[in-house]
DNA sequence: CACCAGGCAAGTA
DNA sequence: TACTTGCATGGT
């Protein structure tokens, strides 16, 4: 194992090349993108960031400000708005509670501290807690979502199901623990599966990571 | 038309 | 603990 991740990410950055993650000029917006994602395709989440933009809402002051029904209004093309909404919210409250409204005093705060804190808030779970943490505030999580775990699963290097902590062990105690790899490597990884290893396309031959563990069985398709 | 998309919480047994 | 269901838009 130890060695294969890491290359897996060398095949797949020079393959790909850098991806320019996370889409986003703030850490706030990065982690209000990560909430509007949840179980949506990207181009949705855009629009409703876009809405929030131009209504200059994209910063904890403003934004605590909005009615939740007005929020959900702006985000309507991002799905599950009503809910979304609410959990906007709750992290606003989360950010005024626990730092003042100060966005730059959370990414501060310490790596394990502040996962525990993003957890227990009603609608973030651990993806969206570790979005938050690697892509706005830069700290070496590593972040687990249905991809990654395709890209795994097809490759025979986990099982149905593996749990999510399972698999984040087994990037984290297998690289070195930098952000910058960190981001690089989920955001390749999603890049992979959008490109090639999609759901209909469960055992693609033109993968960048085909044949990746040169032999016979598992790793010869994903 | 059906299926999918950078999840999560709440209900049931 | 282990399933199941609701949440909802927009692209393919």
């Amino acid at each position: 194992m130890n060695r294969l991740l890491l290359t897996i990410y060398k095949r797949l950055y020079t393959r790909l090349g850098p991806q320019k993650w996370w889409p986003a000029s703030t850490p706030f917006e990065v982690s209000v993108g990560a909430i509007l994602t949840q179980n949506t395709a990207w181009a949705n989440v855009e629009k409703a960031v876009d809405n929030l933009r131009k209504k200059r809402l994209l910063s904890p002051k403003s934004l605590s400000k909005v009615q939740t029904a007005r929020i959900a209004k702006l985000i309507k093309s991002s799905g599950y708005y009503n809910i979304k909404a609410e959990r906007l919210k709750n992290f606003l409250t989360f950010i005024n509670e626990n730092f003042g409204g100060d966005f730059d005093k959370l990414i501060e705060a310490e790596t394990g501290i502040l996962r525990k804190g993003l957890l227990g808030i009603k609608g973030i779970g651990p993806e969206t807690a570790d979005s938050m943490l690697l892509y706005a505030a830069n700290k070496p999580v590593f972040v687990i979502d249905a991809y990654t775990r395709r890209i795994l699963l097809r490759h025979g290097i986990i099982k149905e199901d593996a749990a999510y902590d399972e698999i984040q062990r087994l990037f984290m105690s297998n690289l070195p623990r930098q952000p910058r790899l960190f981001n690089e490597f989920h955001a390749l990884i999603v890049r992979a599966c959008k490109e090639y290893c999609s759901k209909k396309r469960p055992k693609c031959r033109i993968c960048p990571l085909n044949k990746i563990r040169k032999g016979r069985g598992m790793g010869e398709v994903c």
